[in-house]
DNA sequence: TCCTAACTTTGTACGTCGTACGGAATATTG
DNA sequence: CAATATTCCGTACGACGTACAAAGTTAGGA
């Protein structure tokens, strides 16, 4: 009743080699590396967006036939768990200060720069089959961070997701405002100026007091470069004097 | 150089209407109405998904020929646009108690709720061409929870961000592991119990200390029902603690 | 040495999607 | 009644992921 395990993590182990296979194969040599064709395909997605990286577009640019594609990955889908752990993988986790609160920073930092180099890890990244090599150091090294806090083991866990999930979200309204930018061809100030006064007469009748308060004062500061960069600094402060408090407590 | 309003504004808030505009069209009338049309996608994401909501299969569900869908809304991504707004106004918004606590939870929680009752919000929800009427009337609700506490006006918004964005990525991580379980036909346990013989052997060499410790009691605890609850409560505890020593001090 | 089996590469093809387009039917306006 | 604006729908196009089978390439066994 055992079921073969999922073919998908050999792929993503498969640097990780117990035995050494002698990888002697009987056919023509493969032109290219399941790493190449990996890369290429973040490249493409860091460019274009998940959805821009087609199998034909991918193949197209490596020079591929686009069926020769399943050659070297199962599936789209599979190539986008490799994808994944690859492009985890290409941040060095850097080493930990002993200061709680800056360890705790860094954990969330980390996860946002990633996804800002890598929006598409926002669509995608975070289940079980995903657990490759990179995911698993990420994650040995995330919860190292929350270690020696006096946290329980679950609470480590959810410390840990508290953080990474909020840098995520940061990262998500980030990449949403400028992928709006991007498909529409219209920048967010551009956008407001031409619809506020329709949006006005819409909204006659109803009264926003807080809102339109608020939306004026966002708006302007949200013309500020590093507007993202501030909120992630702002709940982040929240988030780890919650966690100092209550791992002190 | 001012450019026309989206027009998705004017379907957005088309019952907002100012002037009461008389709607006596030439044509046929329509056999459905735009709500009708929204309502039943709603029923579709909801039941199959967003990537199921397809405008041929919505056709059918409504008994109409797919491109008569068209007539109703200029596109599918205006779809799912009608959609986030109408999918918000379907929840009252509660009345906010008294204690400040109280009212920060209850922002995230209502997030949470809607976010359970429909995953697809979270692939698409939080850009500015949705403000919609409903859209419009949450943020408002949202920001006079975080009134009152001695926040600035960027200090409220990045507070609510805050709490919506983390009530987002707990209810997206369990939604995740409810999809991947649906669409592999593997429960999450059953997948571990099939492929951890397999992962320790491809993790051979490496060691995992924290991770090792730490997976095996979170995996246990998520046996056990509501632990993305048990998630949310943790984080949320941290988060309203954080923000309400910020705002007292 | 040559044969055969395993493997890579590729062209073609199927079923899916969103939706552009044009024609027929229908209701309101003049 | 004629003109016109709208709804409804059938057909069709180009994109997608990928199943399939043929053709070309290499290594092991005879």
């Amino acid at each position: 009743m055992t079921r073969d395990p999922d073919p998908s993590l050999r792929l993503l182990w498969r640097h990780a080699a117990p035995g050494q296979e002698p990888p002697r194969r009987r056919g023509p040599k493969q032109r290219l590396s399941v790493d190449e064709v990996v890369d290429a395909a973040i490249g493409l997605a860091d460019a274009e967006g998940l959805d821009a990286l087609t199998m034909r577009g991918l193949a197209g640019r490596l020079g591929l036939a686009p069926m020769t594609l399943y050659t070297y990955v199962p599936s789209r889908q599979d190539l986008v768990v490799l994808m994944v752990d690859q492009a985890l993988g290409r941040t060095a986790l850097p080493e930990l200060p002993d200061d709680p609160r800056r360890r705790l920073e860094l954990v969330a930092r980390v996860q946002y720069d990633d996804c800002r180099a890598h929006p598409w890890l926002l669509d995608v990244a975070g289940v079980r089959a995903w657990l490759g090599p990179h995911a698993a150091d990420r994650y040995e090294w995330q919860l190292s961070a929350v270690d020696g806090l006096g946290l329980g083991d679950i609470e480590m866990d959810q410390t840990v997701a508290l953080l990474v999930g909020f840098a995520g979200s940061i990262a998500r309204a980030e990449h949403r405002v400028r992928q709006a930018e991007q498909e529409s061809g219209v920048t967010d100030r551009e956008w407001w100026d031409a619809n506020s006064p329709a949006l006005g007469e819409l909204m006659a009748g109803r009264s926003y007091p807080l809102a339109g308060r608020v939306g004026q004062v966002v708006g302007e500061a949200y013309q500020a470069a590093g507007s993202p960069a501030r909120e992630l600094e702002f709940g982040l402060a929240r988030i780890v004097d919650g966690v100092l408090a209550h791992a002190s407590g």
